[in-house]
DNA sequence: GTCTACGATGACAGCGCTATCATTAGATGA
DNA sequence: TCATCTAATGATAGCGCTGTCATCGTAGAC
């Protein structure tokens, strides 16, 4: 292992006081430039690296943003995981993550763990964190974004979307499309899906044909195999249905290939539509129809936000909604 | 912000000194169980929780498991982390990554990055790295374990399989099919993919049946609409292609959409054969023919020689081999 | 009963950095 | 010319923990 150069070395070199170093590498302009000029060329001559630990320790405060999400596999959420390292790569800043596997009480333990780093900020994936969690972030001497929703009182900041409106929407659109018997397909039926269901049968009610018979869910994790399982269950039950909204594009492609199987023409026959509008759904055959979540930005911006206040630069809006659309594709009649 | 509670409120409070309490938290046998007993209420009562940042300085060690990998989207590395995760959580170490975006030399400065940290250990994807990188993996004083490869020289230890050999065998299976004019179709051609490419073309070119004018690939990331579009360039030149081995499940899958698009006969006219085995090979219809690789195993197999190294406990054989197996399924004419 | 060995505990120093206050030198104005 | 202020730099004292050695008491050997 090659030995750990330390402040003193450098500024042995520099012919200065330890101080100015640390100095001329955090506050560039509160050292003479001539001085600083010497500083550099000792810190290049001795490949001179900071110590994290020993910098935590000294200001009570760690280089570490903590990214609180329930799954590392979902690709919903390693989208929004690659926006926020593509934000933070090149800052002084490191991620560290921690999978809750959607289970609050895990959240809290991980939360915990982050919060004993003294982390320099926290992005959390939704809402619905414990009283006690929500608690612990309120206190927290960082900024904290809450990722994924929107809601109407942020611990600090917010950026999402409503998953209930943009289900609304999509069930709109099925709608629209003629379909008069459409169904719910969900896995998984955590808070987030709860809502795009509340969204979806609002906007069937509102057209009078919300019918509780035609939906189908699952308690264990959403995946392509569920998708297909859920779709003949349902047609099996109630071979009338014309459409279904998959509460996410796995169940979606799920779907598409179980209609395949049973001989149901998609779209004459049924209609599919996903969420989350992953690329596979546009190259799907026929296309799939599905709702546009801007994950990358989410995370991107979310890091942003915290990289704004921590270098005291203008945050912007605390509460940003990155909304969400409908593409209609073929699956659902429409366009390509 | 709670303030923070520390060792020696402790040790006040315990009625002990402030070395004792650490003791009796770090090598519980090495103090008297009365004493111990009296800590530990101490430790509840107060809620203390030790420093990482303190300990870190104090010891010259952090307790960060460092983790190198390409890409935080792809569902391969995703699995990967999910196994390393698993076998980290409920331990003392946490996992900090980084993304190379398949870069050489970003992997290295995201190495160096770790390495200033003093990691407790250290997860690199691949035995591709840059020769410097390599030295600075060879004198990292902490476990080192490359993995989604096999090689004959580890820097340290190895979990993985071979990618030559599992595209050889996958070819092997497309050649026992009957299939003898079969394509290759390749995305981002990183070294994992050229080596899957020579086993293709080693067993291809040992059958007497390899035809460069078959081989369709492209620089940019692979993905499900890449597929597609690979498919049908190569089908538009060599329309007798009978089969495609694909370097990736995406490929595949896009594949067989697009053979459906054109009508195409799966496996009857054109056989598709992916690789990875993602969850929604066996759901598509026809269901999918890939190579299985124990990806989850693998990012947990390498956590856990980590932490039997660290944990003074027998790590076991340093170069594991975790293999590949063909999966075969309707699209190349196997079972379903 | 004395001596040794060992287990349990403690004192001390220091890991590498930075917050805080002190010091110095030069600039400014009366 | 001298007091006053400001910019640049330095001295000091920790941050919270652990490594190292010292100390103490007691069990066991003789």
């Amino acid at each position: 292992m090659a030995k750990r150069v330390t402040l003193a070395e450098v500024a042995a070199l520099a012919g200065v006081s330890p101080i100015t170093v640390s100095r001329a590498l955090r506050r560039p302009d509160t050292v003479q430039p001539e001085t600083r000029a010497r500083i550099d060329a000792a810190v290049t001559d001795l490949g001179y690296v900071p110590d994290p630990a020993a910098r935590a320790l000294a200001t009570g405060r760690s280089d570490v943003i903590g990214v609180l999400i329930p799954s590392a596999t979902n690709a919903v959420f390693t989208d929004v995981l690659s926006g926020i390292y593509d934000r933070i790569a090149e800052s002084r800043f490191d991620v560290q993550y921690g999978i809750t596997r959607y289970d609050p009480s895990t959240e809290e333990n991980l939360l915990g763990v982050f919060l004993r780093q003294r982390p320099a900020g926290l992005i959390v994936a939704g809402i619905d964190q414990t009283a006690s969690a929500r608690r612990l972030l309120e206190r927290a001497a960082c900024p904290v974004v809450q990722i994924m929703e929107t809601g109407p009182d942020p611990v600090d900041m917010m950026v999402g979307f409503s998953h209930h409106d943009a289900a609304a929407a999509a069930t709109r659109h099925l709608i629209a499309q003629g379909y008069r018997r459409p169904g719910f397909l969900g896995a998984r039926m955590d808070p987030r899906t709860q809502r795009r269901f509340a969204g979806f049968r609002a906007e069937a009610e509102r057209a009078g044909i919300y019918d509780p018979d035609r939906i189908e869910t699952t308690e264990v994790p959403s995946s392509v195999g569920r998708g297909a399982e859920l779709l003949r269950a349902l047609l099996t039950r109630r071979p009338d249905t014309d459409a279904v909204f998959c509460n996410n594009d796995d169940l979606a492609m799920g779907a598409l290939f179980e209609a395949m199987r049973m001989g149901v023409p998609v779209p004459g026959r049924l209609g599919i539509c996903g969420f989350n509008d992953l690329e596979m759904m546009r190259a799907a055959e026929p296309p799939l129809t599905s709702v546009r979540t801007n994950r990358f930005e989410m995370g991107a911006r979310a890091a942003e936000m915290i990289r704004a206040r921590l270098e005291a630069r203008d945050p912007g809006p605390g509460l940003v909604d990155l909304g969400a659309e409908v593409q209609a594709r073929r699956s659902t009649g429409g366009p390509d």
